[in-house]
DNA sequence: TATCTTGTTTGATCCTGATCAAAGTTGCGC
DNA sequence: GCGCAACTTTGATCAGGATCAAACAAGATA
């Protein structure tokens, strides 16, 4: 397991980055925040917790995948969060789970006490800030992802998860994305399905047309290439310079 | 106009609400509040800022309704927000739009420089505090939204936008919605086509079936009666005791 | 009143993606 | 190795919503 404390130099998982936090904060606050702070492990398929549930504690993702969705009484669901290291899960003054969260791989989560993270919260204004900047991130992808949903067709659906995995796993490594790179997709394809708004077998059949037209390459069921990003963008129906806008 | 100031009781519209700022702020801090912020008002139809543009004003609405969306190169767009009286436009730390808003009804911005805003919000954690409920608001409700736009009929669509404009009329005049309320629809068939990922020619189908089936009644094209809210609800194919949860 | 514009309804037909069904793959425990 | 389970692919058919087209309604303008 990814041992990780605020002490520490690369603290890259929290909601609270290492130097938001150990710039402004007193040494006193940092062993309070060491005290109210714990690791929780999930297997790969366990749900963390489900829509509806109270809701004792703020987490953020330390090593693995969550997915944050929505399921309607016959059964049909909807993914509406993708949830990758550094993610934030829970909300500060909510004390119930709007939605359902599932480890999709084994999952570590670094939690915290509802209460004394908001009282942290109170005094660190640095944490505010900062939480503050990831939910405005998470609401604009999330409006992005309302347009993949509502006017893509399938093909250009699974393009712009390709590109969108693809983007998140080079940042990951720190990275741009770039013709020849390769990555494994987190995801079934029924989980992909849920993602996208259609069923597993239209993600096969497209999946398969994208290899096809040699917009990627598959290793195996899972392992992508992408011999050329310019194409697979030019897929996603985007405009082709549509990168992130400060 | 409707003409709104921090320093009155009945301040609803700001992100800064009354009550976070007067009783916290010094009076110096209002002082400066008045300094840098105007009010900007459109015409319906008109568009407020388009995606990309450069930004240097965050806002919230006064009066009216604005919407923002995303258009893609070959002309289909997707509506990604809908913004009533007290929403709040921008982001501190953006510096152009990135997505388009356009004015649906008359409306009335009251604008704030964004530098300054930022040093405000530096200043006075209660507005960074109230925009993180805000902004997580929001973000719940775009999630809702991506189920709509995923999974649901065109039927539960409509069902489920009608819902969504009643709770929100209700809420504007600080009631619960009831049985027999009525309302006006703020957008035409167009609008609320790219609400919900639909043709205008399906919204105005799927309108004229629930009118048929006694879901909604009708006077003229715009003003829409529930006579049963328990079968809206049920029509919109989510969970009858789904109501917001704390 | 006649005309134009904008928004809406209705009809006929088509096509994308859903559904139902079956077979193929891969990995794992024994 | 074999059998089993989970996941994936592929095929045949169906249906919901898109598309194309035309008519209708209501306000605005002259």
């Amino acid at each position: 397991m990814n041992e990780i404390s605020f002490n520490t130099r690369d603290c890259g998982s929290c909601p609270i980055r290492h130097r938001a936090v150990c710039a402004r904060c007193q040494p006193d606050e940092l062993e309070q925040l060491d005290a109210i702070k714990y690791y929780r492990t999930f297997e790969a398929g366990q749900p963390v917790i489900w829509s509806g549930d109270p809701m004792e504690f703020v987490s953020s993702v330390v090593s693995g995948i969550a997915t944050l969705s929505q399921t309607m009484e016959d059964g049909r669901t909807q993914m509406v969060g993708l949830l990758l290291p550094s993610d934030f899960i829970g909300r500060p003054g909510r004390n119930s789970a709007p939605f359902d969260v599932v480890a999709v791989t084994d999952l570590t989560l670094c939690c915290f006490r509802k209460k004394p993270f908001e009282d942290m919260m109170e005094k660190t204004p640095a944490i505010g800030t900062r939480l503050l900047q990831m939910t405005l991130d998470e609401l604009d992808s999330a409006r992005e992802w309302m347009l993949v949903l509502g006017r893509k067709t399938a093909r250009e659906k699974i393009a712009s998860l390709v590109a969108i995995l693809a983007r998140r796993d080079a940042s990951l490594h720190m990275r741009a994305p770039c013709d020849g790179m390769s990555f494994e997709l987190p995801l079934t394809r029924e989980a992909m399905a849920d993602y996208l708004g259609l069923t597993l077998e239209t993600v096969s059949r497209q999946v398969s047309a994208l290899k096809k037209s040699r917009v990627i390459e598959l290793q195996g069921k899972r392992r992508v290439i992408i011999p050329d990003l310019q194409a697979l963008i030019a897929e996603t129906g985007d405009d082709v310079d549509g990168g992130p806008i400060t």
